[in-house]
RNA sequence: CGGGGUGUAGCGCAGUUGGUAGCGCGCCACGUUCGGGACGUGGAGGCCCCGGGUUCGAGUCCCGGCACCCCGACCA
């Protein structure tokens, strides 16, 4: 391809709306184009490295076993009708209506429409087990696109579904697109890493997140150096530090004038946060619940809400609480009735706590579970934080953000059941399919691979998604002999199958090098006076900072090497 | 949905007490340059986000919308 005819202009100043690296170089470089907040559009750049991405996990489905379809992205409400997801997603759902009044969505996801399909094709637990994937366009009315193509709200995605007649056999089909997933982002040039997950409100059992470390990205996780175990913050566990037991002392109250915080408490009494048990108070699915932690702990809304199994979770508001009769900054739960009581186990994990009175400015000492207060519900609900204990070696665990390029969840019978997607076994009788879900954003594995690989001057593409291999640059096109070689190259090396971006613009070496920097393809080759004096071009990668003189006739060769060279993974193939 | 910010040329921005819109980059033409965002000369390009209002007169003041960005809430 000749810049000069290339569809896309990059940009000398960055664009003004643009924070994170991977949007800022994509708008600048003029692969992307925004048509509404979260909604964009890919030029010829972005559109091929898309494509490259997209068959690199098109290759790994199928060596896994995977059978790609099609499903339509317009599709009846009433399929979401049927499984109360449309009530579920609320806003989030793109809805509209055809032009007899008819209710249709553009699909969030696929498991309806898949699941019907599914139910009029297999019959037996011949057909099974199976796998299917898609990729395509998948609709979400997010609250709050952002960040590029980072979060968008119609995006690529690639969706496969397991359907195994047990779970043995979704732990083997688990346990392939694991391996898949490893591959693919190997293949990508991106180091991704597995942690443990929340299911979500999509249900199942196992549940992991792969996640490409970067400050930009929106997820937290926590990682043990010593013991390999990784987690999301949502998910992550903790070993909670005991403190010494203690004999029960008798309750007491303590008069604690304008102390409303546990920071606060901590002070006045002169006692650690630990020793406290603090109250936080959440509406979930319309019920006023009372959750109550350890004081140097916080509450991990995901664990809480799990432990509820509510599909709606809030903090009360102060009105709220006053009608449930607490007295927010003494709240406790001694001497609580009439309310749901949630409380984290580190509960056990102390003795003589101190609790509010739920009294103005008063508290009470030695408080201790169960003789002082009753819970509905012991559970852990504590959020992990950077610097906790690993709850499966004694190091400690650093918190890190990360961007999710990949989930995988075992949904076991969370959609068979109620969609009815049965298969009579050996014994004729009718068993429910037991199935998993892996999903992998394709737009935003490109936004989080700039992400991982960029510098002050712009994108450093891995060579396997790269948009071409390899920049040409023929400097000062007003000579002729310059001219000649390299169109040479480009023909030569287009012969050999390399994909080369030629920069044959009227355009100063500045200009060109800037631009080649900013796009980052693997590879830039020269063409000027200067080399040609020697009969040589010159080949640098794009993160050296030296360039080599490459004799003119052994060019191919050469690139050929060091486009292998630089991604051996790919080279094996 | 709450908080903050911004809407003026393709991009980045300025615009004074209200007086009919400018700078840089980019773009077009010609010439000189030619290894890290060159230079000269000449040009083109505007629904000042939208709608009301005040005023002789509004990019500017007032009211009401909308859009986009950031933080939070939310996020199969």
């Amino acid at each position: 391809m000749r810049v000069s005819k290339l569809f896309g202009k990059t940009l000398r100043d960055d664009p003004a709306d643009a924070e994170v690296a991977s949007h800022r170089l994509m708008l600048k470089a003029g692969m992307i184009h925004q048509a509404a907040a979260g909604i964009y559009s890919y030029l010829p750049l972005a559109w091929r490295s898309l494509r490259k991405i997209e068959q690199i996990i098109r290759e790994e489905m199928d060596v896994a076993g995977g059978q790609e379809v099609r499903l339509s992205a317009l599709q009846p409400r009433e399929l979401w009708d049927a499984s109360g997801r449309t009530e579920i997603l609320g806003p989030q759902l793109f809805q509209l209506e055809d032009r007899r009044d008819r209710p249709l969505v553009l699909a969030p996801t696929h498991e309806e429409l898949l699941l019907t399909m599914v139910k009029a094709n297999v019959h037996s637990y011949r057909d099974l087990p199976m796998i299917l994937y898609q990729i395509q366009t998948k609709f979400r009315d997010e609250p709050r696109p952002r960040a590029g193509l980072m979060r968008v709200r119609e995006f690529d995605m690639k969706d496969a579904y397991s359907f195994d007649i047990d779970e043995d056999g979704l732990d083997v089909a688990y346990q392939a697109m694991v391996r898949a997933y490893r591959k693919i982002y190997a293949r990508c040039g991106l180091d991704a890493i597995m942690v443990e997950a929340d299911s979500g409100a999509i249900g199942g059992k196992d549940s992991h997140e792969f996640v490409l470390l970067a400050d930009s990205g929106e997820d937290t996780v926590l990682l043990c150096e010593a013991c390999g175990y990784a987690a999301n913050a949502e998910r992550a566990a903790f070993t909670k530090p005991p403190l010494p037991e203690e004999e029960p002392l008798p309750l007491e109250e303590v008069h604690t004038p304008g102390v409303t915080t546990i920071d606060g408490l901590a002070e006045f009494l002169g006692i650690s946060a630990a020793k406290t048990f603090k109250a936080v108070f959440y509406m979930a699915d319309g019920e006023f619940v009372f959750v109550a932690i350890r004081g140097d702990l916080d509450v991990n809304e995901v664990k809480l809400r799990n432990a509820l199994a509510a599909s709606e979770l809030r903090l009360a508001t102060p009105a709220e609480v006053e009608s449930a009769g607490i007295v927010a900054g003494s709240a406790s739960p001694v001497g609580l009735s009439g309310v749901r009581t949630v409380v984290d186990d580190s509960v056990h994990l102390g003795s003589n706590f101190v609790v509010g009175a739920n009294r103005h400015d008063y508290h009470l000492r030695n408080a201790n579970y169960p003789r002082d207060f009753k819970a509905d519900m012991v559970a852990d609900i504590a959020l992990a934080e950077d610097g906790y204990i690993c709850p499966s070696c004694d190091s400690r665990l650093k918190a890190r953000r990360g961007i999710e390029v990949g989930h995988v969840f075992k949904l076991g019978t969370r959609y068979s059941e109620p969609f009815g997607a049965y298969f009579p076994d050996a014994d004729g009788n009718d068993r429910p399919i037991i199935m998993g879900c892996y999903g992998i954003g394709v737009g935003r594995m490109l936004a989080a691979a700039i992400e991982q690989h960029h510098d002050d001057k712009g994108i450093k593409f891995p060579a396997p998604i790269a948009p071409y291999h390899a920049s040409l640059v023929a400097l000062n096109v007003a000579d002729p002999e310059v001219v000649a070689c390299a169109e040479d190259v480009y023909a030569r090396l287009g012969e050999a199958g390399i994909e080369v971006l030629y920069d044959d613009r009227s355009e100063t070496a500045g200009v060109k090098f800037n631009d080649a920097d900013l796009l980052g393809l693997p590879l830039r080759i020269v063409v000027s006076a200067r080399n040609l004096a020697q009969d040589a071009v010159e080949v640098k990668g794009r993160s050296e900072s030296v360039a080599a003189a490459v004799p003119k006739a052994d060019i191919v060769d050469r690139v050929r090497e060091m486009l292998s060279g630089s991604y051996p993974q790919e080279a094996e193939r």
